[in-house]
DNA sequence: GTGAGATTTGACCATTTAGTCAAGTTTTCT
DNA sequence: AGAAAACTTGACTAAATGGTCAAATCTCAC
């Protein structure tokens, strides 16, 4: 009766505010542990109600799921697809890095999210993984393969250096444990300093000489 | 009885067979679905014995999961530990971005029980985390800044150029599936290009010029 | 203010899961 | 061969978990 349902139909003011204190919860606790590992005792309560009535906006878990996922997808994809055939190489490349450097910072459960359903075999968004996003770094690589081209910029797989700046990028967020454990105690300008040295060996290494 | 008394005592040939079979069951489930998502009937079944049995031989479920991880962190260490001061940087960074490369792609289970392991917290690892991992990044650290000091590096950050080494290589093993999807149809080649694309990127972006 | 519809939850159910146990079978050592 | 030790498992338990349902409470347009 609800979730499809509801999710055509205009929504009344404590549906706005329980679906969004549930996606809330939904979000932190599948992303620390997995889709499997995540209770729904747990997100109930964080959620700050019964069982039941997460069960009355979401009625499967599976669909919680999913519904978490999406919101998490749209964002994922925003700074790449701002990347801009027309602008600067450096530019390009320097703002896509510093946007999803702050997007670990300020969302890392987004980012583990994400990562744990790939790491669990991404089986709830194949389609997305073969469709839009696909299809984002396909026209992406080509505006790379473009810049290098017109020797804007030294040769590289366009493919792989994007997977490069997720990798470095995302590791802020999906590793954060680690990081800290071995910077100083809890240096609070790692982010930073991420972002400028993933900058400086990308932006040198690919910028023509 | 069994477990870590078994540990001490010289094992059985059947002892030695059944923990082998066990310990490997047990990755590719943990890997699979993190430790909470992992269940003990699955890693029997793929173990080829019943639960009962695999009880026998770890008590625990617990006890189980920390002795795969144990397995796994000597290894992931290994590369690194062989990085040495008095090489050629650019070998040595050479060389270790490959061995990176070589484990993702032979044994992507591990890379991947591990990224599980930091997702979830890293709870069962702090040690780890906090003794010899920093340790030996520490040790390592002080090598590359040597490096620079000596003029045979451009000036970077140790850490977090150890940072994007390992996420840029760990993510062709964690991101397996989304790397596929976005690569052209099962590109098998993939582990080479990455390597190389790495290589340069790092290198070209490191190195004096 | 009121009633139709929306929201909430206690009690419950079936299944799954980590772990136990006693009774068996197999291996090993002499 | 024979006994001790090692190994194996069917049957079980208690707790956790996803999900149901009917009865109660709340909201809001009229």
């Amino acid at each position: 009766m609800l979730d499809e349902a509801i999710s055509k139909r205009k929504r009344t003011r404590i549906q706005t505010v329980n679906r969004e204190a549930i996606l809330q919860a939904a979000l932190s606790v599948f992303s620390a542990y997995g889709y499997r590992g995540a209770t729904l005792d747990e997100i109930a309560e964080k959620a700050g109600m019964s069982k039941p009535n997460l069960l009355y906006y979401f009625p499967r878990k599976k669909s919680l799921y999913v519904a978490v996922l999406e919101e998490t997808l749209a964002q994922w994809l925003a700074p790449l697809a701002a990347m801009k055939a027309d602008g600067d190489p450096a530019d390009e490349l320097s703002r896509y890095i510093d946007a999803k450097i702050a997007m670990s910072r300020d969302n890392p459960a987004a980012s583990r999210l994400f990562a744990s359903e790939i790491l669990q075999g991404g089986g709830a968004i194949t389609e997305f993984l073969h469709g839009p996003l696909k299809a984002i770094v396909d026209e992406k690589s080509r505006i790379i393969a473009d810049w290098i081209a017109a020797g804007r910029l030294r040769p590289v797989d366009p493919r792989h250096l994007i997977f490069m700046i997720w990798a470095t990028t995302q590791h802020y967020a999906d590793f954060d444990v680690q990081v800290r454990a071995v910077l100083a105690s809890d240096d609070e300008g790692r982010f930073k300093h991420a972002s400028e040295t993933i900058r400086r060996v990308v932006l040198e290494g690919l910028l023509p000489r």
